[in-house]
DNA sequence: AACAGTCTCAACCGCCTCGAG
DNA sequence: TCTCGAGGCGGTTGAGACTGT
């Protein structure tokens, strides 16, 4: 069965939207409400199907939209999520605030997955690529020289991307925001303490790759540090803590402290730098090979000394325990799935 | 200044899911 | 239970901006 393309009319226009379009649309959904798409052009008097619509108001109109850099918080909240769930951008949005898939989804493509190609890492499988032992870290390693202008303006002040889209448009010009000047070329420099912050995200989010790897395979019994790393002895309850452990319906906070921060993202008061400062606290006494992105940074990382292993490992067992239980996977289609490997 | 190559991201395409009838 | 359609989702495209020569 085929089904009818909802887009296939005559007269239809395509391609980027005026801003004289962008009013109508506002103006129709604020009468109107949103929902009924395919009603929303008729009323709203465009030729645009309205899927089309849709996708304008959602990815672009919509007024809670947050636009502008992603802050390293979002960028870590992404990678880390990207490890555990791949490229649901839409599970992934729903957890950065005011985000959407669509904008996820591109800085992914544009900048993350790059950056992390750098660091020797497989951006699919989160782990180290195999034919790039020695990953080069010359993006990342730089001067260190964190009084650079242009990385405090990454930080520190609204990006003109915020500014809302037509402001200066005419209302016939077809649309590209201000926003895609400002970001182009981002290739900002890294500090050694931004380089740290990646490695130490990527390497939570390789960790939590692997146990849901070894989870998948049925052999998250014998190979999980819940059961054979050095943690024979667990206690009732950190047992009990971890059959509460939900990262993301429980509180925003367990999703960032996994990844060393504790902050409400929701907060816009949130001081990124206190952030900072404390993950270097953290890393007094870790290796210098911090550009590497190596395996052995990858494992000394999650075994870090730094912080509590009971505490690390409710974190990383209780995130592989709640992306089981959610994930997609269905167990019992599964031949090879055993409940009782499961805890 | 002009051109070619590269990069970004808004928008599109096609498939999937789910609810209504 | 089946069909249909609206909305959602992820992958891809291409126009326009940027950079290098």
């Amino acid at each position: 069965m085929s089904r009818k393309p909802c887009c296939v009319g005559e007269g239809l226009k395509k391609g980027a939207w005026t801003a004289e379009e962008d009013k109508k649309l506002i103006s129709c959904i604020h009468e109107h409400g949103e929902g009924g798409w395919r009603d929303i052009p008729q009323k709203a008097g465009l030729k645009r199907c309205g899927k089309s619509c849709r996708l304008r108001w959602a990815n672009y109109l919509k007024p809670d939209i947050k636009r502008g850099e992603f802050s390293y918080e979002e960028e870590q909240i992404i990678i880390m999520l990207h490890a555990s769930r791949g490229n649901k951008w839409s599970v992934i949005a729903r957890h950065l605030p005011k985000r959407t898939d669509n904008e996820i989804k591109n800085y992914w493509n544009t900048h993350l997955k790059k950056r992390i190609i750098d660091q020797g890492i497989d951006p699919v499988t989160h782990k180290p690529l195999a034919s790039d032992p020695n990953p080069k870290a010359s993006d990342f390693q730089d001067d260190d020289d964190d009084s650079n202008p242009d990385e405090q303006s990454q930080s520190g002040s609204i990006s003109p991307k915020s500014l809302p889209p037509s402001s200066s448009s005419s209302d016939e010009t077809p649309i590209r925001n201000n926003a895609s000047l400002s970001s182009k070329k981002r290739y900002f420099k890294r500090s050694s303490s931004t380089s740290k912050l990646l490695n130490k995200v990527a390497a939570r989010a390789a960790s939590i790759g692997n146990i849901l790897s070894a989870s998948m395979e049925g052999t998250l019994i014998s190979s999980t540090p819940f059961s054979s790393c050095h943690n024979d002895d667990f206690s009732e309850t950190s047992q009990l803590q971890m059959e509460e452990f939900d990262p993301f319906s429980q509180s925003e906070d367990i999703i960032l402290s996994d990844i060393g921060m504790n902050t409400d993202l929701s907060n816009s008061e949130y001081n990124f730098s206190q952030f900072l400062e404390q993950l270097s606290s953290n890393e007094g006494e870790k290796t210098d090979n911090i550009g590497g992105y190596d395996q052995d940074l990858l494992m000394s990382d999650v075994s870090s000394t730094s912080v509590d292993d009971d505490e690390i490992m409710r974190n990383i067992t209780g995130w592989s325990n709640y992306l089981i239980d959610h994930s997609d996977f269905n167990y019992e289609t599964n031949q090879d799935y055993d409940e009782t490997n499961f805890i």
